[in-house]
RNA sequence: GCCCGGGUAGCUCAGGGGUAGAGCAGUGGAUUGAAAAUCCUCGUGUCGGUGGUUCGAUUCCGCCCCUGGGCA
């Protein structure tokens, strides 16, 4: 039986290095562990973590971590601003042209997937658009602008997916070309796959469960209910930062909705859940990643 | 002790003389600018136990057990 990777020994402090795992696997302590050993800048890879609200929630490092090494990208946008995969790799550009060492870390598959194979370089679709793809879904529902879109691109995407047909639509009207024609025209990646170390955690489901159901409680005892409370006046459902697993179930709380044991539930399943779609994407998309399996005997 | 409900999938429950079905949970999958998002797939379980009626009972009847409520 071949010895399983280690990071901490077979990874050249030469390469930048990728960490993609499930969330609350150990991701940020590793990525703590190889910048004290080898140097580099920690540079956030999870799409939630970018926000500046729901730090403790969205799991960020905490202000003496950050202080223990460099971080980048953590916590550096506006809660109610917009942010996606494109602006991440444009935030990302300058980093990697500045010559130092990253260990980008995060558990947003989408990101890596964009960061190592590519993303379609189509212009950012404007405010207005996008209300009124929602308004018009809202009224009238998919079939229309399904039908509007060219046979290519329904032929491609998810159709009975609303977001997937959304977009599509929406780089249609913008763009006057169709999604899939984009899609063929994907420039080279920023950082191909070859050109650093990827290290995949591969972890024990059952173990992570655990890990999942003790981290809540480990949350709220580092302040997320506080947190909860600053973001209470400013709550909106539909913002992408308003999305952090246990966002909305703590803020239903705070407005009387449901019992705090219950939002804690209803977080602990939401997490859960999303573990499990992360491991399909690293499953599929992440086939040629080292895996690192931590050891799990400590629970 | 008596009266009236319940006891059906891990959970909440629907159903009904020819061995049963939803939601949630769980599973597997998809994923090219909202991705911690969004979407698709997968449902056999002594129908509480035991006798009886019946060609046939989880479904009707008797008894027992458990449980919620009411009366004492």
């Amino acid at each position: 039986m071949t010895r399983s990777f280690d990071p901490l020994t077979d990874i050249s402090p030469a390469q930048h290095v990728l960490i993609a795992g499930p969330t609350a696997s150990g991701k940020s302590a590793l990525a703590l562990e190889l910048s004290a050993r080898q140097g580099g800048i920690i540079v956030n890879a999870d799409a939630l973590q970018v926000y500046d609200n729901w730090r403790v929630l969205s799991a960020r490092p905490s202000p003496q971590e950050e202080a223990a090494a460099p971080h980048a990208l953590y916590g550096h946008v506006a809660y109610d601003a917009p942010y996606s995969v494109g602006h991440w790799l444009r935030d990302l550009g300058p980093l990697l042209a500045g010559g130092a060492r990253l260990i980008i870390t995060g558990g947003t598959g989408l990101y890596f997937t964009a960061l190592t194979r590519g993303l379609v370089d189509i212009p950012p679709t404007p405010e207005a658009l996008r209300e009124a793809a929602n308004a018009r879904i809202r009224a009238e529902g998919l079939a229309p602008m399904l039908a509007e879109l060219d046979a290519q691109t329904r032929a491609r995407i998810d159709v009975q997916n609303p977001m997937r047909v959304q977009r599509a639509w929406e780089v249609l009207q913008n763009t006057g070309r169709g999604f899939a024609n984009w899609q063929d025209n994907t420039p080279p990646p920023l950082l191909p796959r070859a050109d650093c170390t990827a290290v995949l955690f591969d972890v024990d489901k059952d173990w992570l469960n655990r890990r999942i159901a003790r981290r809540f409680d480990a949350m709220l005892a580092q302040g997320a209910l506080d947190e909860a409370h600053a973001n209470l006046d400013s709550w909106d459902f539909d913002r992408p930062s308003s999305k952090a697993i246990g966002a909305p179930e703590l803020i239903a709380h705070l407005k009387g909705e449901i019992s705090l044991e219950d939002a804690r539930e209803a977080a602990t399943i939401a997490t859960r859940q999303f573990a499990k779609r992360q491991r399909t994407w690293f499953r599929s998309k992440m086939a040629d990643w080292h895996r690192y399996r931590p050891d799990f005997a400590d629970n």
